[in-house]
DNA sequence: CTTAGTTTGTGTATTGTCTGAACTAAGTTT
DNA sequence: AAACTTAGTTCAGACAATACACAAACTAAG
């Protein structure tokens, strides 16, 4: 063994420095690398020619000139691999292969029926073995196998507990990376749903996020600093059980007035039994909303003001540069947005409001499976 | 201008790393540093004989040999330097001079009369004027001021608004920078806390710490991997301002059910006033504790309650490994840890309950000037 | 068409830092 | 007293980054 660990480092750290300012300023000249990184013009090109030889850059031809030679332009390879991100719902698999931009190639759904782990396991190597098959030749193929699950999960990756799936300590990691000798994660939803608007949701700079992810229950993923923060054991973000009513409902945890209770699909449901005195779905609300059914739309609106009530609390916690809400609430956005921003606007400080940004998730049911792929791609772009 | 600053990096990586090694086992010999730290034993000498150099450690005789040639025992030195740290309050500047291991060296209060910011300024030059002083002669001398204020404090250092002094738009640091030409870091107070507590409060290692600033309204520091969260802006940690009761008690900041209304100074003078029909101030019903006044120890009773309603919910969300409650209330810890414990044993989820420490301050009144004296030591030693 | 100036990218010498290994120093163990 | 241990220093070699020089390829302007 030659040399220092932190002579490798710091070239590890210049290496990913240029990869980066490529990928996000794609095509680009040696030269505009070196200015914007600050990194003297010998050891860009020394560099991307290591990159360009590990087939993650490739030269596009000439650029223009602007008064002197004409730069070769450079681009990142994304079609150098590709990686797997399998979104585990309460009844479906939704997986996706994208490539190491996260454009979507291939996706696949399964419909599931019963939730034992047994059978999951079984659909979801056979939502994997679909994408792998699909996958198209490249240099590094497939670079890691992404999944989130709708449960408690610790830093380790283990499934402590998924109360909706009757999951308990499934080390789902292990048997995938048995099987596809893989580099595999496995992350809670929020936190994956967190990571995927965190890099596609918008193209701002966000530092600070914290993703809502309103479903049947709430939980949310909290990014700081650019990083998913998940707590000393990997359980942060339990806003669900948030308590905002001291004397109200009692919850399903055992304490009363969760903030869940009023503003998730569960709440959505109880309203709307009560209001039309019979069992209706979620999606058929949203179709009555559709319609300007006037009582659907006020069950609506009233949601969007209790998720607003929590909202305000985690903003004045956190301070961050933007909310967003996720999940299936998010079909609902015409009906809440505006009682939900109002009501924040109400409750929070007037230094947190300056420069918050709340928004409803755009990226739908794609947020999840695209997040956890894109954790695989940043593991691997590593190194 | 020779060498990259990256090789010059890495070096002060590795000397800050070395330098915190001998202060946290401290005595210590080279040939343990080298082994603590993984760096060769040549690189360890070198970085050791420059630290010597700089004044920042010294040798202090030889230790005991374990079978081989005695080792030479390199010590921190404490006292190359000094730090002042000054904690604002509604009516008092608490001044502390401490060394660079943060032991106090002498301290100053001053009460105030009056708040607006000529005299309060006056005052804080008294009191620096004096602990400077007091400084004895050292290679650095005074290495820093860290002020803390009451307030919402930009990330910047400026003093946005302190509704209890009455200051909006106060530029402090500017004024001391001026003043005394010297780094000077201005604080908010629950983050000032947080961070001494972090350093002085217990020997464990403490990655996440939340810490609950209980006096007149609750604010909060965050600490995370080690390092204060301060939010996009510097105003994170509002959590007496999360709410607990839906349809509660109408605060001054325009919400309802404000947690600082239940479980704050505030909260127990209300309670008081309720219960023995006349006013008694907050140090007076301690006293009535303390004599076994079953009316007052009720009061603490359910105010320890109340904050364990308000610290489940921070718990849920962040999934610390410390949560440690300070300021004044901290003064009736007796009578509120037990209802504190329960409540919040009763309302977390059992995941979080299993490593979290839930603590009262014993550093006092101490937890704030000794963490805003800190602030200016490791940045200092961070060079 | 010529000349001057600009921009890009590469090659070479130099520098700073770390490591490994040999070496000196100063003990303990048998 | 010889053999072993442990502590600390010194020096050559490896590596990565910079500075600087330079060639290539262009634009601008007379």
């Amino acid at each position: 063994m030659s040399v220092t660990g932190d002579a490798m480092y710091i070239k590890k750290m210049n290496k990913a420095l240029v990869l980066n300012t490529i990928r996000n300023n794609t095509p680009i000249s040696r030269a505009k690398v070196s200015k914007i990184t600050g990194l003297n013009k010998g050891t860009v090109s020394n560099l991307v020619s290591e990159l360009i030889h590990n087939d993650l850059v490739y030269e596009t031809g000439t650029g223009k000139s602007s008064g002197g030679r004409r730069p070769i332009m450079l681009m990142f390879n994304e079609r150098c691999g590709y990686a797997i991100g399998i979104d585990i719902g309460v009844n479906y698999i939704f997986g996706l292969l994208t490539d190491l931009s996260g454009k979507i190639i291939t996706k696949k759904e399964i419909s599931l029926s019963v939730t034992d782990y047994q059978s999951v396991k079984e659909n979801i190597y056979t939502v994997i073995d679909f994408l792998i098959n699909q996958t198209p030749s490249s240099t590094y193929n497939i670079i890691g196998i992404g999944v989130s699950v709708p449960a408690i999960v610790s830093n380790e990756g283990f499934v402590l507990f998924a109360p909706n799936l009757n999951w308990t300590n499934i080390n789902l990691k292990h048997d995938l990376q048995q099987k596809y000798s893989l580099n595999v994660t496995v992350e809670n939803e929020a936190n994956a749903g967190a990571y995927g608007e965190l890099k596609f949701g918008n193209k701002n700079h966000v530092e600070t996020m914290i993703f809502i992810s309103a479903g049947m229950g709430i939980g949310s993923g909290i990014i700081i600093n650019d990083t998913l923060y998940k707590g000393i054991n990997g359980f942060s973000g339990e806003v669900g059980h948030v308590s905002i009513e001291n004397n109200g409902i009692v919850c399903t945890c055992g304490k009363k007035g969760c903030w869940e209770l009023y503003a998730s699909e569960k709440a959505i449901l109880n309203k709307t039994k009560e209001v039309y005195q019979k069992e209706i779905s979620f999606l058929e609300l949203v179709e009555k909303a559709k319609k300007q059914d006037q009582k659907a739309i006020h069950i609506f609106n009233e949601i969007g003001k209790q998720l607003g009530i929590g909202i305000s609390n985690v903003i004045n916690i956190f301070n961050p540069d933007s909310v967003v809400i996720g999940n299936r609430i998010a079909s609902s956005k015409t009906w809440i947005e505006d009682s939900l921003k109002e009501t924040i606007k109400s409750r929070t400080l007037p230094f947190h409001q300056k420069e918050v940004e709340i928004r409803i998730s755009n990226l739908g049911p794609y947020s999840i499976p695209l997040g956890v792929s894109y954790i695989m791609i940043e593991d691997f772009l590593k190194k």
